[in-house]
DNA sequence: TGTACATCAGTGAACGCGCGTTCACTGATGTAC
DNA sequence: TGTACATCAGTGAACGCGCGTTCACTGATGTAC
């Protein structure tokens, strides 16, 4: 660990952002969010635990802000591969593999995105920023139904499907490494066109002429 | 916490079977695997902690013994749930709406079962009795695929799917309980019906005959 | 039936550790005059 | 240009806590004779 140069007049929120680096990199590497404690982002970063307290409140808050970090990439790396010039279906599935991509890039991270403790009361563990990933789903669905290209007659309900199965594949195939996974490209296919009710030959009308 | 009496001699091999019970209750109440601690363990059982080290050498084996357990309560379940006179598309969907029940039923045990980290070597962490209700899935696929039922031409595949499909929807149903989940019985039937390839007319023939 | 003794189930005190958090502080940086 | 001073970024020592684990032990239970 370098000397860390303490940083100049009025650029102390830099720190906030050292910080929450440091504490995305331990839950990443260490996998478990137990481990990320103030004293070991403190170790990390290179100052004394007690300077965490000018940027945060306490260790929970740390971690609620790498959360929402991580939704926020996820949401930007999901605008930035959808491209709505794209054909519905291609939409579909490029939204997904990039939703899978981004899981396996950084699979501890992607874990504690949904596993957090809800807090009490309606609709309080879903915020905005973080169901807007699914939003894109959904609405992917729809462009594929309203375009004729799947049999869905439920949007909302086939991106629900959608969602909880690349969710549980995404998990599973990075605890259960040794399992013999199909190829990812297959599995990928099989849960999005088959529960968006997408047919084969629909896949690529383009193509297929 | 009452008073606790002292096992008989030859009896003393009991306390394992409390300690385990405390773990799972432990385990399943907190939420996380972090607040199963020895210590926490014995005070719920009402003994001093080093009483624990008569029968496990450290925390980490309670742990993965009361994993070992939920396999194998599953696994029964699963086994009770499945009757093999019945149609094999009766048994596919028994068994998965046993699956999910066992997962709603305790939730935070459940999750524990596929989120511990793999020992490194093959298939170290898939051992036999761990794989052996994902047998059951694809048996009931194959079997499915045999009496005309399914459309599949890849009974793993698919079973490898609708899997991923069930342990998200488990995990994230109990995660996100704000969200505004479809009814149990669609996401199952979407998951399972669409996923291994039968269709709606072909689900009970007995009664459409 | 009585008694000495081995065994077994479980204890109490202590260890060193890393943790979150608090407190009073330091010393470099910029600013007012 | 020089200097006193306020501010800001960050520190060091200390707290009380719960943890896993160790060690030497206790006292009830059963058994051999």
């Amino acid at each position: 660990m370098t000397e860390r140069a303490r940083n100049r007049r009025g650029e102390g929120t830099r720190l906030r952002a050292e910080i929450l680096r440091a504490a995305a990199a331990l839950l990443e590497q260490s996998g478990s969010e137990e481990s990320v404690t103030l004293r070991a982002v403190a170790r990390s970063v290179g100052i004394a635990p007690p300077s965490i307290y000018a940027h945060f409140p306490d260790r929970e808050t740390i971690i609620d802000a790498v959360i929402d970090e991580a939704f926020g990439e996820l949401t930007a790396e999901l605008g930035r591969v959808i491209d709505p010039a794209d054909d519905p279906v291609g939409q579909l599935l490029a939204g997904c593999a990039a939703y899978l991509e981004f899981a396996k890039r950084q699979p501890n991270r992607y874990r504690v995105l949904f596993q957090r403790q809800e807090l009490s009361g309606p609709g309080a563990g879903f915020t905005p920023v973080r169901e807007s990933s699914f939003r894109y789903l959904a609405n992917a669905v729809q462009l594929c139904i309203d375009s004729g290209r799947s049999a869905s007659t439920d949007a909302f309900g086939d991106a629900c499907a959608i969602w909880v199965a690349l969710h549980g594949y995404a998990t599973l195939s990075s605890d259960l490494c040794s399992f013999p996974w199909p190829p990812e490209q297959a599995m990928r296919d099989r849960i999005v066109l088959g529960l968006a009710k997408i047919s084969a030959e629909k896949v690529n009308p383009d193509k297929q002429g």
